[in-house]
DNA sequence: AGCAACCTAGACAACGTTGTCTCACCGGGG
DNA sequence: CCCCGGTGAGACAACGTTGTCTAGGTTGCT
């Protein structure tokens, strides 16, 4: 049961073959004797031997094919897409991935990436905590790649991806105020988060620029759970402060869905990131989407490159959102269907 | 840049202390001249060693601390729930937890558990693949721990975490039967599948015991997509075939739930398995939910506890499911709001 | 004071694998 | 017949770490 696996010496005493004949097998030598290999091949299969790609890997030089992934939490869809779209570009270059959640945790965030250090990964993509995002990679010495996602850190060098927070947003209350809202508010989380404050500057860009000077009174920057962004619409509608609503994100967009359901009467509304929820309403939520495929896609295309020796030559890469307008963002519904 | 990782050795010789007592140091033994300790501490702070696990784990006895999970998709959300509950057990325990996707291939399934077993990790928790569940584990000899989960094999011997479909859909069907219906259909996908050959059993336990013989005409089980189960739904609402629905999965479920939406009425709806969007729908879609995270915790359970030598008693472990119930499993609606 | 018991430091081999190197062999050309 | 180049097999050391064992020092007891 607990007995030890079998080694190559194993499988070359049964093949009555020299050791380093297996190793050649192992990693598939074309200059073997068919005879040989045929023995080593029966023996194999005999013994139940398995490759030790740890030891394989202890040998300098000899990489561990490995990444590692630290996020903060696997069940959230977005980094689960993340994560699945980096593992999918792993595996098609051999390599494996292991994804590591950390809660949002600072102190987690540090051990899991020591961890990963540890088991010699070839390479590291990290989303920076939400709280100080800026320590854990500051006094680091990068002894392998590191691509940071989602949210830049103060310490230069290192390779970020990002998604176009900004430009999403500007669009989004471009689009409110195409639709007749003279009145735009913004209701998000708090300004500490990178995401939340250049959000913040899209939605400025053009609030500003069409000169309503509405910004100050109409910005929400408290909400950190869907009930108190719902709280907040909920007095918008009570006082009739606004003629639009922009989510900065998935909990204040809800926060304002059941806020409108509690008045019985809504506004248009567009949210910052895609949820499962987003086209099955009624009116169905429009929202600003970010591309997390593809941002996983070259955030794993970066380390690998990294990791292979080739020094991609872009440091930061912000990709483009998508505006996703579904209905929400009208004054009026038309249907009058309550599902898609 | 490309710089050998500095080594014990190199700590050692920085610190001009054995290696051994390097050792001892970063495996935490008390037993070290204060002196020593921080001359070593120092070293290591200087030259940023660390500690080289995939090295260290090449000595028989010493474990990996490394547990593979195989699941079909890791974005998708039941699957990410339970990989993030084994997460947070594995990592209680000091484990490292990593998961792979196999898109419910094969093949890749097969090569993802040998390239597993080749990193040396000391236990495996795997979701059988949909086609062909057994072929991979019947012939294998296990030397590590083995968990499967949400799928039994026939494979003998081997510990089994399910969730208790029939009995969900069991309490499932009786709620519609108690709710006045008298012909609920059943909406599935292939029977070919384990969990909708038990869901479909825990139906007819109700259907059958009520001595409606309806079961087959009413039993629908080729809905592979949501399009699918949607074409069924609006054939039964159009030829006023059935009182209720009962969705054997999330796609049936939406389904039904479009086909709703296109016949412009509604019937007595329960779906098998939650969804995010299901409490933010009018009226709210009741369901039958696995405790996804509880069969996480009790397969990491099971396969820590075998991973350091106990072996756990239980081979098979049934899980409770719930019902839910939020107003689509009645006649009439109640409320009038659109969003809860 | 003398001796035993205890404790820590480090030398050494081992873990399972691969890189390097040597040797044996085979065929072909001089 | 001999030599030479090419090919494949295996002996050996090395990788970074830990288990074992010994040496030496210190403490405590008689």
């Amino acid at each position: 049961m607990q007995a030890r696996p079998p080694t190559m010496n194993d499988v070359a005493a049964t093949a009555s073959v020299g050791l380093k004949t297996v190793s050649r097998f192992v990693n598939g030598a074309t200059n073997i004797d068919p005879v040989l290999a045929a023995r080593i091949a029966l023996a194999i299969e005999a013994l139940d031997y398995r490759h030790n790609l740890a030891a394989a890997s202890i040998r300098p030089g000899r990489s561990s094919k490995l990444i590692g992934l630290v996020i903060s939490d696997l069940a959230n869809p977005y980094y689960s897409s993340l994560a699945r779209s980096i593992e999918r570009v792993c595996s098609e270059h051999g390599y494996l991935l292991m994804s590591m959640s950390c809660d949002e945790d600072t102190e987690r965030h540090q051990l899991l990436i020591d961890r990963l250090i540890a088991q010699r990964v070839d390479g590291l993509i990290v989303v920076p905590p939400r709280d100080d995002p800026n320590a854990w990679a500051d006094g680091a010495r990068w002894r392998i790649p590191l691509v940071v996602v989602d949210r830049p850190v103060t310490a230069p060098g290192i390779h970020t991806i990002l998604a176009d927070n900004a430009g999403g947003t500007e669009a989004a209350t471009a689009e409110l105020v195409r639709q007749g809202a003279a009145r735009v508010a913004f209701i998000g989380d708090s300004l500490k988060l990178y995401t939340m404050r250049e959000r913040l500057a899209g939605y400025r860009r053009i609030i500003e620029h069409d000169d309503l000077r509405l910004s100050a009174r109409l910005t929400f920057t408290g909400a950190h759970t869907a009930d108190q962004a719902s709280d907040i619409v909920l007095s918008l509608l009570e006082k009739n402060l606004a003629d639009a609503i922009f989510a900065a994100n998935n909990r204040s967009t809800i926060g304002a869905l059941r806020a409108f359901a509690r008045a019985g009467h809504r506004l248009p509304l567009i949210g910052f990131d895609d949820f499962e929820a987003a086209p099955l309403l009624n009116p169905a939520v429009s929202v600003v989407a970010q591309d997390v495929a593809e941002m996983g896609r070259v955030a794993a295309e970066t380390v690998l490159a990294a990791a292979q020796g080739l020094a991609p030559l872009v440091e930061t890469h912000v990709l483009p959102t998508r505006l996703v307008l579904r209905g929400s963002e009208a004054k009026e519904i038309s249907g009058t269907e309550w599902l898609e």
